[in-house]
DNA sequence: AATGAATGAGGGTTCATTCAT
DNA sequence: AATGAATGAACCCTCATTCAT
């Protein structure tokens, strides 16, 4: 009885200490990701030699975990993506008005983009909005256009106005630094291309933005 | 004197045979490379192999023209360019109205990426917009604000509202196909963006749209 | 405690183990080269694809170790040059007098380039003469000039007429067999040149030359 | 009648002309495949676009010529050779004496590959010495010893004392300038080797050293 | 789970040679 | 005889992937 008891313990704390290793090796390998892919330009691809250099793990320990670098990648975007959202989460949830939450969403991930250089390239490069960010700019847009706030001839027309400006101007902050303001002006021009009336633009670029916290400092 | 006569005469003749070879084989590679790009997606770019094949010259013959894949697509990509700068000048510089302009770039411009999706996914993915057009949308943009017919925050944020709608648009074009009217609304929002008036946007989306000539049969 | 006891033994096991495929790879690298090199003439160099395919390893192999054909190269010549030198080190560090050591010295040298064409091959197409060698040699020289033995117009001259009449020597016999004293009458030749009289030549050919032990038993 | 004879004269004026451009081109190529020699080191060998870069000719011109680099870099020989040969031939052919034409020869053949870096690059990467060379060689060193004047012990070391040390010292006049006297020193030290005896030396080196007409005229 | 030596397919590049004009 | 575009064999090198320990 107590043998077995024993023994089973041991499997327990095995298997524990096996898990949380796992997770360390992982967090190594991703943290490690993210500098080597901000070292790389698209020319350049960086290759798994780089990441396992980076991460100090020996190569097999890589496949343990990634078979490509296009799954690492994929793996180090939602890690990016998880990581802003949950920040993001709590202010714009708590608001009702569709105008203020499309005007503190736009102008926290413009503020996000010009603070973290790395975010920024990952999001302009990604290929489509992630799903969370895409049902949510949906919702508001229909919202705002059924309150009779927002008046724009097409969904989707307004859906590319909105996206297409915010990644051009993640385009721009990756390659020359902006002036203090750009966040609003982004925004004030978006909002009009929406079709919301002057003053309602005025209020609502007045308002304060919320502070976020600081982000990614599990792994770093 | 004939002796001397002749020589020369079939050394030029040497010479003219052998630029038109060279211009022949040119013009197949890039012919050959609008194919092959089109068939690729970012996640898997052509190697030279796949341009020799489709070409149908030799390894060398390749290396006699290009370096690299990227030399050949820049040359690809002014070819296109080229090649659409040419057809449209004829209709846009005959205009004054920086609106009338700006309304009837924007919807050739959209209109081409809607019948021709080899062109479109060429100019979709190209880091910046090429010298000739970038100069004339920012003479635009300009003129119309002096002129106090749009009125927007900054050139910045007006540039990159319509750089960037257009591109989303370009993506969402490669990706589905889109309503007929889907030029007109997207212009209509980004004029609405600028800060032209409702009756002027009303004017200037109700004008015809030039038909353009056909391109690119010198060398598919 | 166990366990991390066991933990670590396997970890030098595996680098002990590692450590030794590793050296075992590199020699026979270099056995293949030997082979490899000696069968090709300077006009037609060896290839990449000759050493993998007589060392048997994969292509990629042979990068884990060697850059090039020429760091391959050298790395072999070095390998004889050190074998060289550590047999017939015992054998004339314990000579006291300079004309002795040359004798010896370049007697074993012309010996052991008739007994082993490929270690002859290799050293007759060397740029220079090891560090070593040219060490002994200079010193040698100057201490038999030094003592009033040797008597030469400059310490260039001799020296090179030491090292060019052994290198032609060897070139000799790489292109024909010489006949059994051959090495007797470079060396007496040689040592006429540098001035040392009649007799002293006599007796130092007279000595009989130690029996040097056989060599690169290691790697073939 | 007068027609036949007209039309031979052309075709001999036609033959004559063409094989006058045939020499001059001949002689293009070889003077570029000159300084394209030079201008590459052995681990950098020219390549066939060297020579017709350099040379101002096609491709299939080249070809008309030679059919390979080392063929090119025989004739180039050659012709260095004829060249010197031709231009010394006329001061040691006048000699009598064994010991004074082997003196005559070496020096006038060590102050060439000082003062012509391109030919004794050529001299002392050459496999064997030429016909011409080793022939007067031979015999001098023969007559020498049948007339008592030299001491060796036995031929073939002889020659590889001679030729041995002026390759040596070639070698040491291309990596590094030589002192002035470097041309008597090498001399008297070969002559030493030779077993000649000291007031002959001192004797051989007095006499003065004709001077040299200039060469390579024709074709730089 | 971690290691790292070995692998070889896959791609890149050069350059001697041919041949129609 | 001269031209030079086209050719493709022969090399070079990288790097994702496997596997015995």
């Amino acid at each position: 009885m107590r043998t077995v008891r024993r023994r089973k313990a041991s499997v327990d704390h095995r298997t524990r200490v096996g898990q949380a290793r796992r997770a360390r090796t992982q967090a190594r390998i991703i943290a490690a990701a993210l500098r080597v892919f901000t070292e790389h330009g698209p020319q350049d691809p960086p290759v798994i030699d780089d990441f396992i250099r980076a991460a100090g793990v020996a190569r097999g320990t890589f496949y343990n975990y990634y078979k490509s670098v296009g799954e690492l990648l994929e793996a180090t975007r939602k890690w990016l993506e998880d990581d802003f959202i949950e920040s993001i989460e709590g202010e714009v949830a708590s608001l009702d008005d569709p105008i203020e939450r499309l005007t503190t969403g736009m102008r926290l991930w413009i503020r996000k983009a010009e603070s973290d250089p790395l975010w920024c390239s990952f999001a302009a490069h990604a290929g489509e909005l992630g799903g969370l960010a895409k049902e949510r700019l949906s919702g508001d847009l229909r919202n705002g256009q059924r309150a009779g706030q927002l008046n724009y001839p097409s969904f989707d027309a307004a859906y590319d106005l909105v996206v297409g400006s915010v990644r051009e101007g993640m385009r721009r902050i990756l390659s020359q630094r902006v002036r203090r303001k750009y966040d609003l002006e982004i925004v004030q021009i978006i909002l009009q291309g929406l079709g919301l009336g002057r003053e309602a633009i005025a209020r609502a670029l007045a308002r304060p933005l919320p502070v976020m916290r600081r982000t990614r400092q599990r792994i770093s």
